[in-house]
DNA sequence: GTCTATAGAGGGATAGAC
DNA sequence: GTCTATCCCTCTATAGAC
C-alpha cells in the first residue's frame, strides 16, 4: 500500500518534470527558433538540470518535435472545440473572420509559433506539414463546407474561396504582428473583414 | 602609370571579395537561418578566409545585415522593373496575379528569403521592415493605383482589395512551397487566380 | 589585404555519484 | 530519476606573420 503511494507520488513527479521541460523548451524554442535555443537555458528555464532534460528526450531534436507536435495539439483543440457554423452568413461569417483575425493578432504564442515553423520549415519540413495537417486543413474544410452549404451564396468556388478569406487574415497576421509592419501598411481588421463580407455576400448575382 | 594599374587592379580584387563574401553568406543565411549559419562556412563558401571576412564586415551582425539590405534592394529593382500597369483588367490583372503567383512558385531564392525573414523577424525587426517598406508596400501601391484607376470595376475599397489579392497568392506560396504542402492542401494556381478574377472583375454591379 | 593559428566562450551530450 | 562535473567540439572574433 505505501509502496503503491510512493510510486504513484514518484510517477506524478516524473511526469511533472516532463512538463517542466516542454515548457522551458517552449519558451527557448519560441523564442530563440531552434538552432538559437541551447539545452543549458531549456534546462534552466524548466528548473531541472541538463541531464535530466536528456533523460526524458533522445536530444535536442526530439524534444523539438515533440515540443512542436505538442503545440499543434493543443491549436488543433481549440479549433474543433468550436461549435459548429451555422445560420445567416452575413452574421455567422462575419463573426468568424473577425474573431479568428482579432484572436490571431492578440495571440503572441500563435504567432511566434507561426514564425517559428516557417522559420524552421526547410530544415524540419514534417514539422511544417503537422501544421497543415492539424491545423490548417481541418480548419478550412469546416468553412468550405459552411461555405458550400449555404447556396444562396452562389459561390463558383468554394474551396477556393476560403484560400482566399485565410490569407487575406494571414497576410494581415504577417505583416502587422510577425514582421512589425503596422506602422508601415496601415490596415484595419474591420476594412479588410468588410471588403471580405462583400465580395462573399453582395455578389451572390 | 603602372602603379594606378596595380591599384586598379587591387581595388578590383578588394571588391571582388565583398561580392564573393556576400554570394557565399546568401547561401549559408538562406540555407540555415542566422543562428544556424556559421562564419567558417561563409568564409569557405566564398573561398577566403574567416579573417578577411571580417576586415570587410564588422561581425556577424553586420554581414547578415547587410545581406538582408543588398537582397531586398535586388527584389525591389525586380519589381519597378516591370512596365506601368495600363489596360483591360481581365487581361492585364489577371496576367499580373498568374505572372507574380508563378514567379513566387518557382523562385527558390525568394523563398528562402522569405523563410529567413520571418523566421528572424523577432530578433531582426528592422530588416522585415525593410523589406516591407522596399517590396511589400511599393508593390501593394502600384496595384491599387491600377485597381482604383479602372473606375468601371466599381471596388469600394481598393486598398482593401489589394489585401486580399496579395494574402491570396502568398497564402498559396507559403503553404504549398514553404511549408511544403502541396500534397497536404492542393490548389491549382489557376483556380485560385480564376476565383480571384471572379470576385474582382465579376462583381462589379 | 590576406592569410594561418589560436584564444576564449558556449554548444550538445554523457559518466558516475547518489 | 536526478544531480554535478566534465568531455569534446564548434562557434565568433582576433593577433600576428607576410
Amino acid at each position: 500500500m505505501a509502496r503503491i503511494k510512493i510510486n504513484e507520488v514518484e510517477r506524478e513527479n516524473s511526469s511533472d518534470k516532463v512538463e517542466k521541460i516542454l515548457l522551458g523548451a517552449m519558451q527557448e524554442f519560441l523564442a530563440h527558433g531552434y538552432a538559437g535555443a541551447s539545452m543549458d537555458k531549456v534546462a534552466a528555464a524548466a528548473g531541472v538540470s541538463k541531464a535530466t532534460v536528456y533523460s526524458h528526450f533522445q536530444d535536442k531534436q526530439g524534444l523539438f518535435k515533440v515540443l512542436v507536435e505538442q503545440l499543434a495539439k493543443k491549436r488543433f483543440e481549440s479549433i474543433f472545440g468550436t461549435e459548429p457554423l451555422e445560420g445567416e452568413p452575413n452574421i455567422v461569417l462575419r463573426g468568424l473572420l473577425t474573431k479568428a483575425l482579432n484572436q490571431m493578432l492578440k495571440d503572441k504564442e500563435y504567432q511566434a509559433f507561426q514564425r517559428m515553423l516557417i522559420g524552421e520549415s526547410a530544415r524540419f519540413p514534417e514539422l511544417s506539414q503537422v501544421f497543415l495537417r492539424s491545423i490548417a486543413k481541418p480548419g478550412s474544410e469546416i468553412i468550405a463546407s459552411y461555405l458550400a452549404s449555404r447556396s444562396e451564396l452562389n459561390i463558383p468556388d468554394p474551396e477556393a474561396m476560403v484560400w482566399i478569406l485565410m490569407g487575406s487574415l494571414l497576410h494581415l497576421v504577417i505583416a502587422h504582428e510577425i514582421m512589425h509592419g503596422k506602422e508601415i501598411m496601415p490596415m484595419e481588421s474591420d476594412r479588410l473583414v468588410d471588403a471580405l463580407m462583400h465580395l462573399v455576400v453582395k455578389c451572390a448575382d
